[in-house]
DNA sequence: TTTGTAAATGAACACTGTTCATTATTTTTG
DNA sequence: CAAAAATAATGAACAGTGTTCATTTACAAA
């Protein structure tokens, strides 16, 4: 066995490491409020190894947002085995609100949070959520086959119901689902995206 | 003229002026890059000196979030004079739209940012965005006795509707339109709205 | 002109992300 | 096994942050 190669094990290990400590960090905290010293200390170790192993705390936030988006595509698998596609849009419009739900940081730092995602829009680290992204465009191409959204674009058919759900899910992450004073935030979103389903039935 | 009100009305003057560097500098680098510092000197003060006048950065955030409401609650009154509730309800979506297009910061302040917003939800400070909601909400309501937006309840139909829209502006102030590479942000957006109130006058 | 008060300052504190010379620990080699 | 080379980890340092506060400055009233 190379020496390279079991630098490169205790590499990959390292990073989960210390991938696993932000994460937990970043849901109690938030980005911006999750320090390096912070996530250092709980696995042990100084704030400055961590440099060794990431170039800055933007690339932490870039592996996690991989993964974030890996974990989103892996949810949207049993989708696969729906066969009409309109009902394949509607599940998985459900999928993508309990993922929010279920990863409420995760989804933050995916599609809200503001990191160097601007500065150089690197293709390769947004292919799962291309992927996800073409699933969606896929199934309306299939469902205007099928006769619906009819004279409607797909793109901007995508752009539209992507919004719609992720709207519900950004203020209900951003806590302005508080101005509904009287109802509860999980039964505005589970009421909200069913009336946003029956809405796209209707088109 | 008392001593009281001439200092009075300087602390008025100086508010404003502080507020008015802030927005200006929170528009060049967003709320968390926005430094006091950087804040004090633009207008030739000492960074300590804004503590005299804020109780601390949050309260300049507020002090914004207040002025942004307001703003967008003065850009709706020409919907006074749309007599037809669907086409007040849809004047009232471009109108939102336009707002956050040209107030890209100011609502990301009002709607994305996380700010001090979760501690103490201040009920008086969200006056104007309850007062906005609140006329989104008796738009719906008029509709509904007009026939339209069968067995939906207002409150959870105004959730939806909101959603919508935020969803677009959000994915937009957040640079998430750049997933559509080959197409322009404005006409993405001019697009979506455009099919999502298609989507609402189906319903 | 002196006094009292409000306004403004700048140094300090504890924190942040990041860098780097130094030290400790492994691993490879003689 | 011992010496040498390579790697891993550290902790101090830097420039920055929001915030506080004793001190100084400016100005109105007596």
């Amino acid at each position: 066995m190379s020496p390279g190669f079991k630098t490169t094990m205790h590499r990959e290990e390292m990073r989960q490491l210390i991938l696993e400590a932000a994460k937990s960090i970043f849901l109690e905290k938030g980005f911006q409020g999750a320090s390096l010293r912070s996530i250092a200390d709980r696995i042990g170790y100084s704030a400055g190894n961590i440099y060794l192993y990431f170039k800055d705390k933007d690339e932490i936030f870039h592996a996690l947002h991989e993964e974030g988006f890996r974990r989103l595509f892996g949810m949207m698998q049993p989708l696969f085995h729906v066969s009409d596609p309109m009902e394949r849009l509607v599940a998985m419009g459900r999928v993508y609100m309990e993922f929010a739900l279920n990863n409420k940081e995760l989804y933050d730092l995916m599609f809200i949070m503001e990191a160097p995602i601007e500065s150089g829009f690197d293709k390769q680290k947004w292919e799962m959520g291309d992927r996800t992204l073409g699933l969606l465009k896929q199934i309306l191409t299939e469902c205007s086959e099928k006769g619906h959204f009819r004279d409607m674009d797909v793109e901007y058919l995508s752009f539209m119901i992507w919004s719609g759900m992720h709207g519900m899910c950004a203020l209900y992450c951003r806590g302005r689902c508080i101005v509904y004073e009287h109802t509860r935030e999980e039964e505005l979103l589970k009421q909200g995206v069913e009336y946003f389903i029956r809405m796209i039935r209707s088109l």
